[in-house]
RNA sequence: GGGCCCGUGGUCUAGUGGCUAUGACGCCCGGCUUACGCCCGGGAGGUCCCCGGUUCGAAUCCGGGCGGGCCCA
């Protein structure tokens, strides 16, 4: 019929258009919105995700989520608080450089190796806000912080200055994990173990009082023999009881140690001897500071054989492996070698194996701050809470304080520097971003012996000393204290269940150093993106999939739909194409109804809900549910249920049963229904499009904007969230409305009759009287019953 | 070795004590219904990993096992 038009003309979501809405929302500042400090606030401490390449798909999913949250706490009215970072600071970007260059950092000028890694890193920077910025989050994408600016380092410097002065941080000369490598310390939590098959050697290792004895050591490290300060046993090993007090020799090195009981010795693993050297692993210095024997470190920080180690010296570690084995051999202490499945320590940025050494690094103390921790932890909110036990399990197995010092470039200075004549250590006030490596001493002359030359430390922070407060340089922290007072503690912190070691950890300890308080009010922890197979996905298996292809295929929208609906919180979730496929669908599917009923006039706001015919309120009453379902899972930080709702709410319910039945009553043909009864149905679609648009909107935000724009006019992100009808009815009868058309439909095609054929009697149950002439229209029905007597739709009466 | 998570139609997935187990993709049958074939209607397809226990009742809780993943030692 020619009276009717579509506002929308097309007959599909045109994806194009998503980039004509990002230019609008910045023109309308969406990305900046105006600080209101009476309302409350929303903050994010949004992950500065590592400027060091490609992102995949399943990352940038997560990213998506929590956007939906900023755009649900908007329309609710809150101030939001969303900026972006960029995590620029720290070893990857310096490897990833001295790989593409073939230079290694220490070898050249400082200066120049900076600029190359800023160079770098800027490249990296646009892909991942061009990826933000794509993907329709509303983070502040247009003036992101970034943890290598001069502002963010100075905080970082200035909390390091305080918890200095606080004596919370010291330096020491300690056995510390070392990668040769990257060659610097690097903490616990950087330590990543890899499974390979190794040689297990067996060594004969004579008794010093009768050199025609011997035990047998079984070793995956004959290169440290010279290193080897006791051999153990456990105590209840029969085979070595009458040993204990007694000493061996070690071969080609030719000193004698100690033998020893130890519970620690598995009498499974080798002979059930083993040589405790310095340093095979961690256990190993625990157990050097507990039997408090002197260690004798064989390798340097390059990762070759020192002077300690003899002939051996200047052969990298597994040279010179080979080399022993080979001496051991030619004089007849190896017995045999076995093959051994061994879990290798390795420094997870650069692969390699890492080492124990003696290293002088700064520590920051965090041993005596576990219990409080624990405590601490309580007063956030855990989402999903059995995540929590990630974190807990952590703060039980720290064994040693962090060492936050690094013998690397590109990161923050630690800003110190020390008198040249006696070395007292000056630290500078707290402010401004020090860097002591090309600077001159911001002091006169020494406090202690009054000299008056200085060398700066040359060293940076391990890099988790800057991201650890990423939630206080957003929230203004000694730069904003009245806007520090507002935001603080942050709301949010949304992570990965990967980096609660390191990130969340060290965040809750550093925060809590300084400000006595927890970071946050929730911490949101999200499994982790695989691929369609279940595997992680990266560069090795060549599986990674990129966000921006997809999102230009499929759109935007498609992708954040997928991210609700396909990734329950928590869990791992895998990406699939097909599944971006039927959220596109799903949006069509929207499109189509926005567009029929863009063909009838908005009479919502003429009609009041109470004139609406009963039926039309029925479905109101189910809309309700989604309403209230919606508003209390998004507040709760969760997306996942309301999106399967409202997908089935539209398409099962809305489309594929009340437009259908109302379809009659608003083209109202044959002039059956009343004024009243059309503008009814006129207005019941379009509160009901309305409200579907303002619940899908945080996922959805393109189609439903723009749909909300060609419809109502102005950005939907400014309408409040909505609140449930009033309504005077008790049950919704969707149900069983749902019920009887099936009904009808299968009695159609059971009797091979087309669904616009007529029927000519049915006797229905009375609870379907409120749809009665919309019933009546929809199947053709001539006389259309109730009664009382009928009681399920199943058994309604059906005459030809 | 420890912790956490997972194991549901061909594939993926919801469901954490209760009627004939949810949905998606795929498959089969029917439909030229004027918002949509990126559609509509109908349908087939499952030992809910295995064993034992608790219970009136278990996919769901408990114990043990098998298989997979992540993190840690």
């Amino acid at each position: 019929m020619s009276q009717f038009k579509p506002k929308l003309e097309a007959k599909r979501w045109d994806i194009k258009k998503e980039e004509e809405l990002l230019k609008k929302w910045v023109e309308e500042g969406i990305y900046q919105p105006k600080w209101d400090p009476n309302r409350p606030t929303f903050s994010i401490d949004t992950p500065p995700p590592y400027a060091s390449g490609i992102w995949h798909i399943a990352a940038a999913a997560h990213y998506v989520q929590f956007d939906f949250f900023a755009r649900y706490f908007w329309m609710k009215g809150y101030n939001i608080h969303f900026p972006m970072g960029i995590d620029r600071n720290g070893l990857p970007i310096e490897i990833k450089v001295e790989q593409e260059y073939g230079i290694k950092a220490r070898e050249m000028d400082r200066e120049e190796f900076i600029k190359l890694c800023s160079e770098k890193l800027d490249e990296y920077e646009k892909y991942i806000l061009e990826v933000i910025r794509r993907s329709g989050m509303i983070a502040n994408y247009l003036n992101p912080y970034r943890t290598d600016s001069p502002e963010y380092r100075a905080l970082t410097q200035a909390t390091f200055i305080e918890l200095w002065n606080r004596g919370l941080i010291y330096e020491d000369v300690r056995p510390t994990i070392w990668c040769p490598e990257c060659y610097t310390p690097i903490a616990e939590a950087e330590v990543e173990y890899v499974k390979r098959t190794g040689k297990l050697y067996y060594i004969k290792f004579p008794y010093k009082d009768d050199p025609s004895k011997h035990v047998v050591i079984a070793t995956t490290r004959p290169e440290l023999i010279g290193a080897t300060a006791a051999v153990l046993y456990h105590p209840e090993d029969e085979r070595y009881k009458d040993l204990e007090g007694k000493e061996v020799v070690i071969p080609i090195y030719n000193y004698p140690v100690k033998v020893i009981p130890h519970p620690i010795v598995d009498p499974e693993y080798g002979t059930g001897m083993m040589m405790l050297s310095s340093f095979g692993d961690l256990e190993d210095v625990r157990l050097f500071r507990e039997l408090r024997l002197e260690p004798r470190v064989l390798i340097s920080p390059d990762g070759t054989m020192n002077e300690l180690s003899g002939k051996y010296k200047g052969l990298p570690v597994e040279e010179a492996r080979k080399r022993i084995v080979k001496d051991l051999e030619a004089e007849g202490y190896i017995l045999k070698t076995e093959p051994v499945e061994q879990n290798i320590p390795t420094c997870w940025r650069s692969k390699n194996p890492v080492e124990f050494i003696f290293v002088k690094a700064l520590y920051l103390k965090q041993l005596e701050y576990r219990d409080a921790l624990l405590k601490l932890i309580d007063e956030i909110k855990f989402i999903p809470d059995f995540h929590k036990q990630i974190l807990i399990n952590w703060i039980n197995s720290i064994s040693i304080d962090w060492a936050i010092s690094r013998d690397r470039y590109y990161g923050t200075e630690v800003p110190i520097w020390y008198c040249k004549k006696c070395g007292y250590p000056h630290l500078p006030e707290p402010g401004r971003y020090y860097r002591p490596w090309k600077e001159e001493a911001p002091f006169e002359k020494c406090i202690k012996c009054g000299y008056t030359e200085f060398i700066g430390d040359p060293r940076t922070f391990d890099t988790w000393m800057d991201s650890s407060i990423s939630c206080l340089y957003i929230a203004g922290y000694k730069r904003d204290e009245e806007f520090f007072k507002h935001v603080f503690p942050v709301t949010l912190r949304p992570q990965g269940i990967d980096i609660v070691r390191t990130w969340l950890y060290y965040t809750l300890l550093r925060v809590y150093q300084l400000t006595g308080k927890p970071a946050f009010k929730y911490v949101r922890l999200s499994g982790m993106g695989l691929d369609e197979k279940g595997r992680p996905m990266s560069k090795s298996l060549g599986n990674i999939v990129e966000p921006i292809p997809v999102i230009e295929k499929y759109g935007a929208d498609a992708f954040r739909i997928w991210a609700a609906s396909e990734t329950k919180i928590g869990y791992n979730y895998l990406y699939k194409e097909d599944k971006i496929v039927s959220a596109r669908n799903f949006i069509t599917k929207l499109w189509n109804i926005a567009r029929f009923i863009s063909n009838f006039p908005d009479k919502s706001g003429e009609v009041p809900l109470e004139d609406l015919t009963i039926f039309d309120q029925h479905l109101l009453l189910r809309l309700n549910r989604l309403i209230r379902l919606a508003d209390e899972e998004y507040s709760n930080l969760d997306s996942f249920e309301t999106v399967r709702e409202l997908r089935s709410f539209v398409w099962e319910v809305f489309a594929s049963h009340y437009l259908e039945l109302v379809k009659p009553r608003l083209y109202n043909r044959d002039g059956v229904f009343s004024e009243e009864e059309v503008n009814s149905a006129m207005a019941t679609i379009h509160l009901t499009l309305k409200t579907i648009l303002k619940i899908l909107h945080p996922i959805a935000p393109f189609v439903t904007d723009y749909i909300w724009r060609e419809l109502y006019g102005g950005n939907i992100l400014k309408q409040s969230f909505p609140e449930p009808f009033k309504l005077d009815l008790k049950e919704d009868i969707m149900d069983e409305i749902m019920s009887f058309n099936s009904l009808i439909w299968k009695y159609k095609e059971a009797n091979g009759l087309k669904k616009r054929d007529p029927i000519s009697k049915v006797v229905a149950p009375i609870i379907l009287k409120p749809a009665a002439s919309d019933l009546k229209a929809l199947h053709k029905i001539s006389n259309l019953e109730f009664s009382e007597e009928i009681k399920d739709v199943e058994d309604t009466v059906i005459q030809l």
